[in-house]
DNA sequence: GTGAATGTTAACAG
DNA sequence: CCTGTTAACATTCA
């Protein structure tokens, strides 16, 4: 569920509790209800962190691999997190929540969020540039520096631009590194658009495919960088700087 | 029933 | 102290 386009829909959904005031807290996580009730909250992200602040404060929530939500509907399970306010109410399961004990400003580099108008692709190049060893695999994961970026589209954007997964960032074309940021957000608008349209996995080129859809060639599935999560990408189509 | 998966962090070994 | 490995968490689906 949970790569940055998926929180900006959680965002969206939410957006109704924005200036609200907390008229109830519960839930198993390990917070301050009491800090929270009467509070007004605003709801924010930074890639895969779904931010709930307060003036007393700030809570992150994650959703990791599996954590879910819902908003007005109550369900089994315990949830992690309950925030109830006068025009409904909010529920997270199975995540993360921590409290921030630092100002957003401190933990947060607003202009690596791949879902954010701030984000900076010059800024993004010259990190790049920083580790010329790592590979474009495990950078792409970096949320220091492509903050909302997960699994998905880091094989889906390696595919867009021909570039192999394992190679080598120093000696990757500059240009071909430019290109790869700029289609980085560009496909994780693509995410949300067809997320919402409920037709994302019919979108796939080669995240979890079995072909490369332009050279017709079974595509390589492996675990690959220092992340050792798994990249679908093709051989033939997709250059490996090494 | 089993295993793997859109993720991260803490604990531990060397 | 730094680096790498493993475990832990917890849900759903093939």
């Amino acid at each position: 569920m949970p790569e940055g386009p998926s929180i900006i829909i959680l965002k969206e959904l939410t957006r109704h509790f924005n200036g609200k005031k907390i008229i109830g807290a519960s839930g198993v996580a390990k917070v301050d209800h009491d800090l929270l009730i009467g509070q007004n909250v605003r709801l924010k992200t930074w890639g895969k962190h779904f931010l709930i602040c307060t003036k007393k404060l700030n809570l992150r929530v994650h959703l990791l691999l599996f954590g879910s939500y819902s908003v007005d509907e109550k369900r089994r399970a315990k949830p992690k997190l309950v925030l109830e306010f006068s025009n409904g109410t909010l529920y997270f399961y199975a995540c993360s929540v921590v409290e921030l004990s630092e100002s957003l400003n401190e933990i947060y580099d607003w202009e690596a969020d791949v879902m954010s108008d701030k984000f900076n692709v010059a800024k993004a190049r010259k990190k790049l540039k920083e580790t010329p060893d790592t590979l474009v695999c495990d950078a792409l994961l970096d949320q220091q520096i492509f903050s909302g970026v997960g699994n998905i589209i880091k094989s889906e954007v390696l595919f867009r631009v021909y570039l192999h997964p394992e190679s080598k960032l120093g000696k990757i074309p500059t240009r071909t590194l430019t290109k790869m940021i700029k289609e980085t957000t560009v496909y994780a608008y693509d995410f949300l658009k067809w997320k919402k349209a409920g037709v994302l996995k019919k979108n796939w080129e080669a995240y979890a495919k079995k072909k490369c859809p332009r050279c017709d060639i079974p595509l390589i599935k492996k675990n690959t960088g220092k992340t050792r999560r798994r990249s679908f990408f093709c051989n033939n189509c997709q250059s490996k700087f090494v």
